[in-house]
DNA sequence: CGGCATCCCTGGGAGC
DNA sequence: TGCTCCCAGGGATGCC
């Protein structure tokens, strides 16, 4: 999406990576040298880790080869058609202070992460709480459509006002997005069109969205037609009985 | 600071 | 079949 005035592959040559992690919708990769190669994928980004060379395609922008601990190697490819994501290498010391890293909020399926997170953030804010969700400073890694899903889940409008949140409905709307990141995780995320899994695999999280995508489709609860709204340029999908 | 519009980019699907 | 238009998983930026 950038260009990285000083990154260099050669930073990168002969280096071994650490156990991956990852932050928020961010991956970060650690190398034995005290970098961190970071890796984010937009919206239409994904990694492949193929056993074999790989003849490049349309919007291959990186490929890492590493050795595998078998012997053999490994080719890590990253595709990204809209080029939304981006790519950073950063000293490990400077993480903390990294300036899209810094801000965040806390991982949902952390420690820190509570209802009573939910109430401290959202208190006194006057935007929609489904805007809240996908801020990343208050809340790490939420998207728009688990956004969605949690939501209707919790039985909570979308345009209901984040300070309105009552501590019964934060422990709801905790407890949901839990339950729909786990869900969604087990079923190898939400293959819409471009997210793919390393081994190429597509997440099936897709065949289980109540109220993604499903604009005019009855409420699997109700049956009232499901509406859509835009909230500050995003889709938002609800039911206007069951979401309150 | 909060909140909103705009922009970045490609490609698939709908509609004609 | 081919064209145009609209829309899409994210988030930085700049403006009020």
């Amino acid at each position: 999406r950038w260009p990285l005035p000083g990154a260099r592959d050669s930073q990168l040559l002969g280096r071994h990576f650490a156990a991956p992690i990852r932050r928020g919708k961010y991956v970060l990769m650690p190398t034995d040298d005290g970098q961190v190669l970071l890796i984010h994928l937009g919206m239409s980004g994904s990694m492949r880790i193929h056993e074999t060379k790989p003849d490049l395609a349309r919007h291959d922008h990186i490929m890492l080869t590493v050795d595998a601990p078998d012997g053999g190697h490994r080719y890590i490819v990253l595709n990204d058609p809209r080029r939304f994501g981006w790519v950073d290498l950063f000293a490990e010391d400077d993480m903390a202070k990294h300036k899209l890293l810094r801000d965040m909020g806390p991982e949902p399926l952390g420690n820190a992460f509570s209802a009573a997170h939910i109430r401290a953030v959202f208190a006194n804010r006057k935007s929609p709480v489904k805007n809240a969700l996908l801020d990343q400073r208050l809340i790490a890694g939420i998207g728009n459509i688990y956004a969605c899903e949690a939501l209707f889940k919790a039985g909570i409008s979308p345009r209901r006002r984040a300070g309105s949140i009552t501590a019964g409905r934060a422990e709801k709307l905790a407890n949901a997005i839990v339950t729909v990141l786990r869900a969604a995780i087990a079923e190898g995320g939400t293959s819409l069109r471009d997210h793919v899994q390393p081994g190429g695999e597509i997440g099936y999280f897709v065949q289980k969205l109540t109220v993604y995508g499903r604009a005019g489709l009855p409420c699997v609860t109700c049956g009232t037609p499901i509406r859509t709204i835009v909230q500050s340029g995003r889709s938002s999908f609800y039911c206007p009985v069951c979401q309150r």
